[in-house]
DNA sequence: CCTCCACTCTC
DNA sequence: CCGTTTAGTGGAGG
């Protein structure tokens, strides 16, 4: 970049409908029709939702969340294909394609399995050359793994990823720093990152719809509903600015599994025992990680489908199976002790991690 | 300041 | 008709 500049460029790499696309990769008899790739809840044969939908059956009014056995419904008399996850095998996928991406760019930053920010503020001079790059991007992935993905280009991550979003699948849309205000303002807030339902609802109460009305609303209006961090960032992003880097994301600050139980209950025995299974997944990941935590907990979804997670903080940081197992144990019969609701699911979350180190044992000695 | 936990969001 | 995983904010209360 040269001196006089000041400006970023930045990138939002997003693969098309990934899960179902991937299948469809490894398929080819899918390409044409209807595919849904669904999380399987194991309850009965159908139970479960959609995790991703090609365009196909999104036509259809299938999308990411809806149970399967509604996504059947609404595909109905169609070629529809429905397959269970193959988390394994997305994560291989996924990780060719980010190596791709990681080689054209300066700065990197994976936003879960499908996405990425590039920084390519040094590589290029300006929007039509970053444009450009960008092509070269997609032409790489589609090259070597038969994909497509979508790329917003644009001053910050906020207008990236918002250009990104407006133009799939397939899609290359370039937002540069003149264009932005014009670009945002006649959108929903929802094409906001961190504005969902709720918040967008709460808006609307305000007479805000669109990212225009936020952009004029008070700043310290909006600190005063969302808070101060939520508050500042809803009217900077509004107002098309973001100075948030595109960084490499550490590793992540917490695990936790969850299952859905065979059938609803509050007997402690019967969910203590699926308990403890997730007690042996979520220790035996961080002592791969080589990592002792000090915070366990607990997550109970309840019949009514309402989440209630519930923690506590051990005395030392450990990565012992029985010291997991009895503050399960106790955070759960607490629990059920108070809670005549039956659960449908149960979860179990560790956190507050820290690096063993050579030579420590789980069990820290007291001074 | 720390702990607990509700709430929101995302893939 | 109903999953999974992780991050982050912020309020309440100690």
């Amino acid at each position: 970049m040269g001196a006089t500049e000041v400006g970023r460029i930045v990138m939002l790499a997003d693969l098309d409908y990934f899960y179902a696309q991937v299948e469809e990769r490894r398929d080819r008899s899918l390409i044409g029709r209807p595919v849904v790739v669904c999380v399987y809840s194991g309850r009965t044969e159908e139970s479960g939702v959609v995790a991703t939908a090609n365009y196909s059956a999104r036509g259809y009014g299938v999308r990411s969340g809806i149970p399967i056995a509604l996504a059947k419904k609404r595909l109905l008399g169609t070629e529809a294909r429905f397959l269970p996850m193959d988390h394994e095998f997305y994560k291989q996928v996924s990780e060719r394609v980010m190596a791709i991406l990681k080689r054209n760019v300066d700065g990197f930053e994976q936003v879960g399995i499908d996405e990425a920010y590039l920084d390519v503020s040094n590589r290029v001079a300006n929007f039509h050359e970053a444009e450009k790059l960008a092509r070269k991007i997609k032409d790489e992935v589609w090259g070597s793994e038969s994909l497509t993905l979508s790329i917003g280009v644009g001053p910050n991550k906020v207008i990236a990823k918002i250009a990104a979003d407006i133009n799939k699948p397939n899609g290359l849309t370039v937002v540069d720093d003149e264009d932005s205000k014009a670009f945002l303002s006649p959108l929903p807030v929802e094409s906001l990152v961190g504005v969902g339902r709720k918040t967008a609802e709460r808006m609307g109460q305000l007479g805000i719809r669109t990212v225009g009305e936020l952009a004029a609303f008070d700043e310290t209006a909006l600190i005063n509903e969302f808070g101060r961090a939520l508050g500042a960032y809803f009217h900077r992003a509004a107002n098309g600015e973001d100075e948030e880097a595109v960084q490499e994301r550490g590793e992540n600050e917490s695990i936790s599994r969850m299952v859905t139980l065979k059938e609803d209950t509050n007997d402690p025995k019967k969910v203590l025992e699926a308990a403890y299974t997730l007690c042996e997944d979520v220790v035996s990941k961080a002592r791969e990680r080589g990592l002792l935590f000090r915070r366990v907990g607990i997550i109970a979804v309840t019949t009514d489908l309402t989440i209630r997670m519930r923690e506590k903080s051990l005395t030392a940081p450990t990565d012992d199976m029985q010291t997991v197992k009895r503050a399960v144990k106790e955070i759960l019969e607490k629990h059920l002790g108070g809670n005549r609701q039956e659960l449908r699911r149960v979860g179990v979350h560790i956190s507050g991690f820290v690096r063993r180190m050579k030579g420590q044992s789980q069990l820290t000695t007291f001074i």
